[in-house]
DNA sequence: CTTTAGCACTCCGGGGAGAAGAGTGCTAAC
DNA sequence: GTTAGCACTCTTCTCCCCGGAGTGCTAAAG
């Protein structure tokens, strides 16, 4: 059954006084608010709206606060979007104007600028749409027991290390191990490359078998990193600023969540570029209580991030939802500008 | 003057108990615990006590809690100096058994795996002993627009990247740029290298040039952050189940400043590898009402960590001091064995 | 001179009682 | 359908009282 109009108006009315305040809110304060009727009119329809399920009662005497449909409603159709002032645009780009160090480094400092700038906490996480593989090897001999392998990977992401070799490895094996690499171990996946090793275990001396090895799992575990990132966590402190959250287990409860289930935190569906998940509609036990909005961003063409963001039920959605999309705006162009190859000129 | 034995005890069990349980100390729990002598004995010496500032009444009618200088005196005499047990010291190595990813991955667990064995918020860092200087260049040729460079430092560890050039160069010029880097650009600081930049400006070609200027940009920067790391933190989270942190804006306060703050935490002396700050002992504002203990160890030969514990004064300074020294020996044995070349054989 | 028992005193904390206030639900009138 | 009025409910705040824990002091005993 579709709503009244002005049961409506006094539902969005409920819900961004309650987003402000934390406080049941009453019949008088609705009727100034809306003006033109009286709080006892209000009442008939904040009863209907209890009976269809909009709004609850902490007790009987006290004002009303927002059900989850009632949020879900407000979400859907009653919240009035926010632009972003050019302002907080500026801001958020202010914020991100970070060096592009490594990745990881990077989405820690995006996190907290989020986190920050909603004050609420945050999460942020970038995964492979697909998974990586390598695309050129290099090797360089340092001395008789070491050498530096340098593998590019897909999204021109370079990584290095100083390889220790266990046997002593003939020069001359060099260009035809970094042959083998390139011609062999390029372009498929993890679990490919491993078995090629096997493959090719019997063509090659054992010495330098040994040290293809030594890459190959580097390469694999570097690979397995780059593409399959960590999600990191900011400002859980946030949560103290909040009434729900003055009760110091409650809050505990929910930081440990955060800091610890790395895995179960919401992502957003793979479409749309928003997601807004208010309190039951979480599956996970933890958030039951609390609201996640999370976007996502693109980094390069072959990887996708998220970030959320975690706070109560009252969670102010419009603000939340402008500022957020903005930072997932912003970090798609950072990314955009800074980690793909100059296909066309980008002067600067 | 020097306390008598019997004070000294008594001291210790109103610091042990006070450790315990958050509660004040009252004369007659003393007596019990100590045996042989009245309450009204006890009462006389803790009047003394307090008299000469190691003990502090909240309010007349209450138990005894340590002041700073009490629980110094604890800290220095009268603590029984834990040690871990095998299975503790077992706990510890197991939760190092990390994979040698990045350093600062690296450390960020390790914070983590600290601050839940001693269920207090932990920060931990590593800095250079001296500047780092670059060891080794190496440039690979990707494509006309594009090369890999490579740069290898002090402590063996390698950094490379893509980099884009803005003006195509001379692929003959790169055995050029190399050895110049090899040759100028090795083992002296970032500032010197600036100024050598500028000395061979009108030595070679200006499209080189751009491109060796690119490379000891990238190069300065890749030094100083891997000579002067960032702090991190975990755990603050721990802060709630105490006491005296249940206030949420006490909580608040300080988990912000461990959040932001990164550069006034306490670290420890050069000489010593552990040290402890009572209260007022810690020049920071925000760590007046804490307990610091901050411990040292080696990462290879050049560079230098910190981890420390972050506490109420009522901390358990002995286990705590057990577990964190524990840690960090165990740290300095893990990177003594990864981080380092091969000089020694290590056969594994 | 130290230790102990005894006792009056202080102060915190918990547990009602009561009042104030906010808000409701219902009824009757418009 | 809307409104005014009113009795009722429930929370919250304050005040107050009381019990308990612990002290400081005194005077006596070792």
């Amino acid at each position: 059954m579709e709503l009244t109009e002005r049961k409506k108006q006094i539902l969005k009315v409920v819900v961004d006084d309650y987003i402000r305040t934390a406080e049941p809110v009453g019949s008088k304060a609705i009727a100034v608010r809306m003006g033109g009727v009286s709080s006892a009119t209000i009442r008939n329809e904040l009863a209907d709206l209890v009976e269809l399920g909009y709004l609850e009662q902490p007790h009987t005497s006290a004002g009303r606060i927002p059900s989850p449909k009632g949020y879900r409603l407000y979400v859907n159709e009653l919240m009035e979007r926010q632009k972003l002032s050019l302002d907080e645009t500026e801001k958020i780009n202010q914020s991100l104007h970070l060096k592009m160090e490594e990745l990881d480094r990077l989405l820690g400092q995006a996190g907290r600028a989020v986190s920050a700038f909603v004050n609420y906490p945050a999460y942020i996480a970038a995964a492979g749409k697909k998974a990586l593989a390598a695309r050129r090897f290099e090797l360089l001999p340092v001395d008789e027991r070491n050498c530096i392998v340098v593998m590019m990977m897909d999204g021109d992401r370079v990584k290095s290390q100083l390889l220790r070799m266990q046997l002593k490895v003939d020069p001359e094996q060099f260009p035809v191990l970094v042959n083998l690499l390139n011609s062999h171990f390029t372009k498929i996946s993890v679990e490919e490359m491993n078995r090629r090793l096997m493959s090719v275990a019997e063509q090659i001396p054992p010495q330098a078998f040994l040290l293809l090895s030594q890459i190959v799992s580097y390469a694999a575990e570097a690979l397995e990193e780059a593409g399959h990132r960590e999600i990191v966590t900011a400002g859980s402190k946030e949560l103290l600023k909040l009434p729900e959250f003055r009760n110091a287990d409650k809050a505990h409860e929910l930081m440990s969540f955060l800091a610890d289930s790395k895995e179960s935190l919401p992502v957003p569906d793979a479409d749309s570029p928003m997601k807004i998940l208010i309190g039951p509609e979480n599956v996970n036990d933890a958030l039951k209580d609390t609201s996640v909005v999370v976007a996502s961003y693109d980094i390069g063409d072959d990887m996708r991030g998220l970030i959320g963001v975690v706070g109560p039920t009252r969670m102010d959605y419009a603000t939340v939802a402008a500022r957020l999309s903005g930072f997932a705006d912003g970090l798609t162009r950072l990314f955009g500008k800074q980690e793909l190859p100059p296909k066309e000129d980008t002067h600067r």
